[in-house]
RNA sequence: GUGGUUGUAGCUCAACUGGUUAGAGCGUCGGUUUGUGGAGCCGAAGGCUGCGGGUUCAAGUCCCGUCAGCCACCCCA
């Protein structure tokens, strides 16, 4: 018991192990039924990545990531995220000539230096998509819509969908500069505030301590342009189409500054204060600060513990199927060798299918036991007087019945 | 990074105001006669009480530190 796993990650076995097996699954699905193409990206990435797509003064870069020299001095990065690596690959092997759909999704786990609590943890997993290239408000609106259908499809009901413009490159200055004006005769501000003020007056709209003193602020639907203001409406109208509920949130900012117009946020009341369960917007701008073609993007991503908290109470891991276990015994250990070779047969054989056995044990007793406990189906028994007349005896473990059965039809 | 709270067996928890060899349930293992499982009965193993220091005749219990878990702030998925 000396080692433990480090501060903020855990091993993940049992139940829950195959509950994330089968939410990666469903979440696969969906993104490939809207022809989302899987990317893998590597877990590390030359930090300069990070922190010039993440923004250089975001928390994540400041002080939650795990930066360090390799043995060569390259300045390396753990990634926080997934979207600097996939947009970095899409650059790097031009996918806007070999893969035009510009559609793409990954599945891994991230890291980021915090405190960990409830739904919060120093390696995590996101599964996120972005779609390159596609400036159209029905891309805004594919996205968020499949990452309802996720969360929905991990049995989570009553998810709330916030959506907000931050406008672009053009309007959003304009609105920053309303805020700085109007929070600059905000007395008292909060500690956080202050700083806030200077690095991203957006953030002070989320501010729990000082909201009271907040009157009259500006909101960024009056600051929009007309071609954001366009854009965001259209987005609505797309979303409304297509039957998906959501609130718009004039306070939803986001932490991370390569988003433009459409930000978004699924939440749940099923989980604690980490309440996002996933999270995403457009970014118009990062493709080309990251050097390459003017691409407009939009995409999102959710925190894989974060959704299983949330579907566990939803009781997602109650309805998993699991394949019929068959557990092969033997009655003489002289037929080790005939229920092993057949015990391989099975398992190369028919689908869906969990085979154990045979085990070498003193008794056809503890035998069974360990079937028992491993919630086993079916115990298929060599014993000797029934092997040599080519058969074996199937014992089903939920009915307590048993028969012959020839080994050949199997 | 800040605050609160908790660390005793694999799990869930006991141990009066500090006082003998730290207990229980569940689980595990073995047995209950050798070719038939979940119950019952019998028995066993398993703890440097997170770690380190201090106070005391005596520390699981009090104090300090540290590490870790949990919760919240912050931030985000």
């Amino acid at each position: 018991m000396n080692f433990k796993a480090p501060r903020g990650t855990h091993d993940i076995f049992g139940i829950n192990a195959k509950g994330m097996a089968e939410l990666e699954r469903r979440a696969r699905e969906i993104f490939k039924k809207h022809g989302f193409e899987e990317v893998g990206t590597p877990v590390f990435e030359d930090a300069a990545l990070f922190t010039r797509s993440i923004g250089d003064t975001t928390d994540i870069v400041e002080k939650e990531m795990y930066v360090f020299e390799d043995r060569k001095g390259r300045k390396l990065a753990l990634r926080p995220e997934g979207t600097a690596s996939l947009v970095r690959a899409y650059i790097e092997h031009r996918l806007d000539i070999s893969e035009p759909s510009g559609k793409f999704f990954y599945c891994g786990e991230m890291f980021r230096y915090e405190r960990p609590q409830a739904g919060r943890y120093r390696q995590f997993h996101q599964m996120g998509v972005e779609y390159l290239g596609n400036p159209s408000p029905a891309a805004d609106a594919e996205t968020i819509i499949i990452a309802a259908d996720i969360l929905s499809a991990a049995g989570i009901k009553d998810i709330k969908v916030h959506i907000n413009s931050l406008g672009c490159e053009k309007c959003r200055p304009l609105f920053r500069k309303a805020l700085v004006e109007y929070f600059s005769s905000v007395k008292d501000l909060c500690g956080d505030c202050g700083k806030r003020l200077e690095k991203n007056p957006l953030r002070l709209l989320d501010c729990k301590v000082d909201a009271h003193k907040f009157t009259n602020v500006p909101k960024m639907q009056d600051h929009l342009c007309e071609e954001c203001a366009v854009n965001f409406d259209e987005v609505q109208n797309l979303l409304k189409s297509a039957g998906c509920d959501f609130i718009v949130d004039d306070r939803l900012v986001r932490g991370l500054d390569y988003y433009t117009r459409t930000v978004f946020e699924l939440k749940s009341d099923l989980v604690g204060s980490q309440d996002t369960l996933a999270g995403g917007g457009r970014y118009d701008n990062l493709v080309k600060e990251l050097g390459g073609q003017n691409t407009p993007a939009v995409g999102f991503a959710f925190g894989s513990e974060r959704v299983m908290m949330a579907a566990e109470k939803a009781g997602f891991l109650n309805e998993l199927k699991e394949p019929e276990k068959i557990f092969v015994a033997i009655a003489d250990q002289e037929l080790f060798d005939k229920a092993f070779a057949f015990a391989v047969k099975l398992s190369r054989g028919k689908k869906d299918i969990s085979v154990f056995g045979p085990v070498n044990a003193k008794s056809l007793t503890s035998q069974l036991k360990l079937a028992d406990k491993t919630g086993t189906d079916k115990t298929i028994v060599f014993a000797k007087t029934e092997f040599d007349n080519g058969k074996v005896l199937v014992k089903d473990m939920k009915t307590k019945t048993q028969e012959e059965a020839d080994i050949s039809d199997f």
